[in-house]
DNA sequence: CCTTGTGAAAACTTTCACAGCT
DNA sequence: AGCTGTGAAAGTTTTCACAAGG
């Protein structure tokens, strides 16, 4: 990322451990506890204490020294850094098997993230309804991102069609995407794009047990 | 200390940009190319050509100075290195919407994975052929991932039973996890783990483009 | 002129260590 | 005594710049 912002850098990483933290912390206020060490929220997460002070030092002091981080401070702040502080109306275009599975998926409402709309090209599923989501025509994405304001929009066409259809959603509009076809999208700089793309994590991970085996001296 | 080969650190990205490098010159093969320069290679990834020339330096030289590199050696020898070059087999456990729509991805093939099996615990999908897979019973992921020698597993069962059963499938044997629940695992060392969270996905980029509004001056 | 391969510099991120507050 | 916040050090990754080869 090439941010020339005077504003002190942000690690990137540092948001995804964000979101991370935002899971721990609500987990452990339901288990009753109301102020919380760096070193107990980060006990379960496979990050070290120093890490998550200097993640949070980079947005202002919330702790107290000597006691600890308030959870019923620490779990707005995140909500607020994250922008989950706040309704965010995201779509599905393309409502294949992945794309339904997504719309079904109840884990994004924890976040505040709305499904407000679903698009696809096959006759056969527009009209339909999964979900309480009417199926749309993907024509109509021009009309419904701007009327709904969707900010963010989850992209689960084939490969072939991902590009011209991530157009059409920087046309309407759209601030990000989640792309899940296997292909690099081609967009303006101001459109933020982040991949999912399960047959690369599985080469990462093919790559990474070799090395394993080749350390431990085992043979495949 | 026990590795044999000349021991250079090899950045973690690049095994992943690797994955990505592998997708483009297979396209571009199709297209009839045989000599290909890192220019040309990277022009549609946003990577930059010294990156691309970098990233494969870490496994000796391949190219030719004034040429370029030859597809039809580039791509055998990024198949090695990533390890698709033989087949990998791996297993779905928790065949719920997501785990289903996995099993009927058709883009693993492409890198020679190969799902071998799905597991389940709910007795209504056990028996159930998906995909020409048939479900099994959670309970003989010991028998199967020793009989069919499989090395991964995607993991898409509930948050709540993710730790005990990832636990089930280290025990089998397996070398790592490609994990849906949105929650840490805790397992050894040896056992390697990507999290794919959406949700996490989404706040990332609702940060992000939080971000640009501010830089850019506009206003939500 | 091409383009690769690669040390060296620059940029970035994490870890360390400790001052300072409770 | 216990824990945070943070500069400074250490470690890691990317970019630069150029020698060397077709």
């Amino acid at each position: 990322m090439k941010t020339k912002r005077k504003e002190k850098k942000i690690p990137q990483e540092t948001i995804r451990r964000l979101a991370l933290y935002l899971r721990g912390v609500r987990k452990l206020t339901s288990q009753g506890l109301s102020i919380i060490s760096s070193n107990r929220i980060t006990k379960h997460l496979n990050i070290s204490p120093d890490q998550f002070r200097k993640d949070l030092s980079y947005f202002g002091s919330l702790g107290k020294r000597g006691v600890g981080y308030r959870l019923d401070m620490l779990i707005p702040h995140l909500e607020k850094i994250l922008g989950v502080d706040r309704e965010c109306r995201i779509i599905i275009v393309g409502v294949g098997k992945l794309g339904s599975a997504l719309l079904a998926y109840p884990g994004f409402l924890n976040f505040n993230f709305r499904i407000v709309a679903a698009f696809d090209n096959d006759p056969a599923k527009i009209g339909k309804v999964i979900e309480d989501i009417k199926i749309e025509d993907i024509s109509r994405i021009n009309k419904i991102v701007p009327e709904f304001r969707v900010h963010l929009a989850i992209l689960t066409v084939p490969s072939d069609s991902a590009q011209i259809v991530a157009e059409k959603l920087v046309e309407s509009g759209i601030k990000g995407i989640l792309n899940f076809a296997p292909v690099n999208l081609n967009l303006p700089d101001n459109i933020l794009v982040l991949n999912v793309d399960m047959a690369t994590e599985l080469m990462v991970l093919t790559y990474f047990s070799n090395k394993v085996f080749d350390i431990k001296g085992f043979k495949s």
